[in-house]
This record gives C-alpha cells, sequence and structure tokens, in this order.
DNA sequence: GCGATGTTTCGACACGTGTCGAAGCATGCG
DNA sequence: CGCATGCTTCGACACGTGTCGAAACATCGC
C-alpha cells in the first residue's frame, strides 16, 4: 500500500473502453440496468456483467436491485467530476517546435495575469514573501497576511486593513500556467501590482502584458526578498 | 464517434503502475529528469523511457532538454486536477472486520517516525506552524523557517541557527503514508521533537512508538496553534 | 578525439485481461 | 408449476502491452 495506490487501479478500470462508455452514459446522474449499458458499449450480457462488477468493486459505481433489474449508476459526484476531468485531457495539438519567440520569453519571464504579477518573477516574489512570513498557506486556496507581513505591507505604503476583500478573499493563491506554481493574487496582488509600478520597481509594456524590473527593482528585490535577476532568469527548471 | 474519445485512452496512460508513479512524482510541479522518474518507479530507463514516450503523446507530460538531460513535468493544472481526483476514488473500503487495536489507534493519533513526530498530531502541529507563518514551503521537500519561525523556536528554547542541518536540509517535509500529510521531520523536527519530551508536552511510550499528550501539553498546544484534542482524535475524514 | 553518462530505439518474450459461448440463478408472469 | 426475461458465473481463447537486454544516439568533460 503505497500513498496512492487506488489512482492506477481506478484510472485501469475506466482505461476500458466499454467500461468507459458507460461511465460516460452514466454522466448524467440517471440509473441505467445492465442491459441498456451494455448495449451502450456494444458487448454482450455477460461481458457486461463483468465490467459492471468491476467498476462496482473500484467503487466507481453503486447499484440498486429492482424486481429482476438492476440499476447502476455513478458511486458519486465525485466519480463525475473524475470523468469529466479525463475528458479534458488531449493528445498534443500540433506541437510548435519553434522556439519561443523573444515577447514569449519575455512574457514568460514576468507578466501580469489580470491585473497581479505572474510569471518567473511573480512566483519569486510570492515565494520570498513566504519564505519571510509574510504570507502563510491558508485554506482554500487562500494566503493569510501574517502579523509580519501587515507590517511589511504598510512600510512599503500598503495598508492591508484597507484593502476591501472580495468573496474569493484578500490574498488568493494563483497557479501559474507555466511555472506550475503559486504566486499571490486576489485584491492584494492587485494594489501590490500597482504599488510596484508606482515606486517604479518595474514598468508594464504599452504593447503586451510583458513587465519589465528596473535597475532599482533589482535592488529592491533583492534587499527585500534576497531575489537575484541571475537567479530568476535561470530558474528554468527545478531540481531536487 | 463518441463525444469523449480520449477519455479511455487517457486513462489507460495513468492505468499502468509505472507511469502512475511517475505522475503522482510530479504532481509538485517539479520538472524531473527521466532517470530519476524511472528510479522512482523503479524500472530501467528503456522501459521509463517508452512510458514517458508515450505519456508525453498523450498530451499529460511537457519536456524540456536541457542539454544532456530531458526535464519532463505535467503538461497542466488540469493533469494535476485529474490525477488528484482519480486519487480520491478508492475501492470501496473491505470494511475494516475488526477495529484497529487500542495500540494501533495511538499509534495512528501520534507516534514517532524515527525521531520526529508523525501521526494526525505531528501532521497538527506542523499545520499550525505553516498557518502562523512560522515555516514555509521550500524547495525540494524542504520547509524553511520563516523569520518569525525562528524567533518562535527560540522562545520555545530552540536556537534554529546552533542546529545543524544534513545534506537534506534543516527541515524536511515528511510524508505521512496514513494521513497522507506533511509533517516536519529533518534535524529541526528531531530536535522539536526532543524539546517537546523535555518540556513535558508529551511523553514517549517505553514499549512503542506511541507517543502521548500530556494536560500540559494540551493546553500548550491550543495556545500556541489553535489545536484542541477533540479536533484531531475527530480528524477522522480525509482531506480537502 | 575518447570514454562516461543520460536517454531513446529495437526486438523478443511472457503475463494479464477483455471477449464470448454455455450454463447457472433469480425474478416475474401465466 | 413451467417458461421467458434479466443478469451473473465459468471456462477457454487471443490480442495487447509492459518488461528488459542489447545497441544506437546525444551530450558533457577531459
Amino acid at each position: 500500500m503505497g500513498s496512492h495506490p487506488n489512482i492506477a487501479s481506478t484510472a485501469a478500470l475506466i482505461a476500458d473502453p466499454a467500461r468507459a462508455i458507460m461511465l460516460v452514459a452514466l454522466l448524467d446522474g440517471h440509473p441505467r440496468p445492465a442491459g441498456e449499458l451494455a448495449y451502450c458499449a456494444g458487448v454482450t450480457a455477460q461481458t457486461a456483467s463483468s465490467h459492471l462488477g468491476k467498476l462496482l468493486a473500484g467503487g466507481l459505481l453503486a447499484v440498486e436491485t429492482e424486481g429482476r433489474h438492476r440499476y447502476y449508476r455513478l458511486a458519486g459526484p465525485h466519480v463525475a467530476l473524475t470523468i469529466e476531468s479525463l475528458a479534458s485531457i488531449g493528445p498534443v495539438e500540433i506541437v510548435r517546435r519553434r522556439a519561443l519567440t523573444r515577447e514569449a520569453q519575455k512574457l514568460r519571464f514576468a507578466r501580469c495575469c489580470y491585473d497581479h504579477l505572474a510569471g518567473r518573477l511573480g512566483v519569486a516574489v510570492t515565494q520570498g514573501m513566504l519564505e519571510r512570513g509574510f504570507l502563510a498557506i491558508g485554506e482554500g486556496k487562500r494566503f493569510d497576511v501574517t502579523v509580519a507581513g501587515a507590517e511589511w505591507f504598510g512600510r512599503m505604503g500598503l495598508d492591508v486593513a484597507k484593502i476591501k476583500p472580495t468573496r474569493a478573499g484578500l490574498a488568493r493563491q494563483c497557479l501559474d500556467w507555466t511555472e506550475r506554481q503559486h504566486h499571490l493574487a486576489g485584491p492584494l496582488g492587485v494594489h501590490f501590482t500597482r504599488l510596484l509600478c508606482v515606486e517604479t520597481w518595474v514598468r508594464r509594456e504599452k504593447t503586451s502584458r510583458a513587465v519589465e524590473v528596473t535597475p532599482k527593482g533589482w535592488r529592491c528585490l533583492k534587499e527585500h526578498f534576497g531575489i537575484e535577476e541571475q537567479a530568476v532568469a535561470a530558474a528554468d527548471l527545478g531540481k531536487t
């Protein structure tokens, strides 16, 4: 029993075409009798029975016996979510063989995601705030601003108490697509990014979402977070 | 012709144990070279290469070549979501015929893992440190001690600067098999646990690895971390 | 250049499992 | 009771695919 022993075997249950068809057929939540599912999947009743038994044992289906019919349905919403989630993964589209353009590289390095800082720089800054205890991982994809954090933002000229949280909270964890790491979003992220512009740590490009760090910006980033230009630029690959 | 032709084949990709292990290993978002993934999965390099190629073609992974290494990572958050979602489906618990023995329950509740605190209590304490910003998630399965954290440990009587890190670091994230959560390990974890014994927050059983929390311990845990006895005991149901 | 290391390709083998025919239970109807 | 319907169990077969050894390819360091 490893940590996730289920996942391979669960996936194996969905991996069979006949079973996958049955599961998809049950996505609407309506229970269906075994025979109908057999017909959907285009297999005989014996085969379908075998499949349904496995799905049942695997915890993907539930069954209710009514007379001589046995009605199968998905075991719960989490199963439906998993099926739909699987459907979102597709074979790679036409691969872009060409290297990233200069513009794309700048975007990857630092950019605005809506109105907050993203890209490697966004991730690095957020990481710095976490390491220094200004932020802490909160419940439900939120960051919590610590006491030390509130003081620091205050010294920067940002009164955290004055920032109005949205329903999703004051500071959210936004998952960066390309970096696969969280960075600071939400009202606090927006205000902070605006502050960086005003203080001329960074300059936003007019034509795109790219962001450029000023010399002063690098100095301050190093001073406050120990972030160095080369380190961010080189943070290409994680490592052990 | 189904509207979801991919789902079976995508699931088939995750269905292989070796591939599943690789995918789980990549869940943290950090790219890893092929060789390391081969080692994780316990297969030879040839086999791993075949698997990685399939996952790549299936759109589950992305790859970046650097020198003679090829770093693989999940193709995107949607893949991570799918994996985690799959993990939420479990075979119908083969009902524990016999309830856990009294001793096993104590072990599950709190125990020592080598020389640091594990079990539900270990997870809860670590979570508390994260929430209060004493620790932060670091690179490579490490925790970083924040400034606030160093102060707190100091007040507790632990001079973090004096603790010698091993090569793996000062504070490591140790994954608890039964709780499926990380808890504090590494030299800091060992010293901290020793401190808890000295301060009589907890008492180690002589005969086993179980740990018992004293009344004073519960008082202090509540005061420092807001941890209540019932909450830890009741944390039976999983997760997110 | 050469050897060492990391990764992929090729070929062959063995095991797992999805399939169906036939038969066995269970339920419902006359 | 006897027959039909719905579903499951049993047994046998064939195909797919995960595995590794051997070898080719790529890159790095000297």
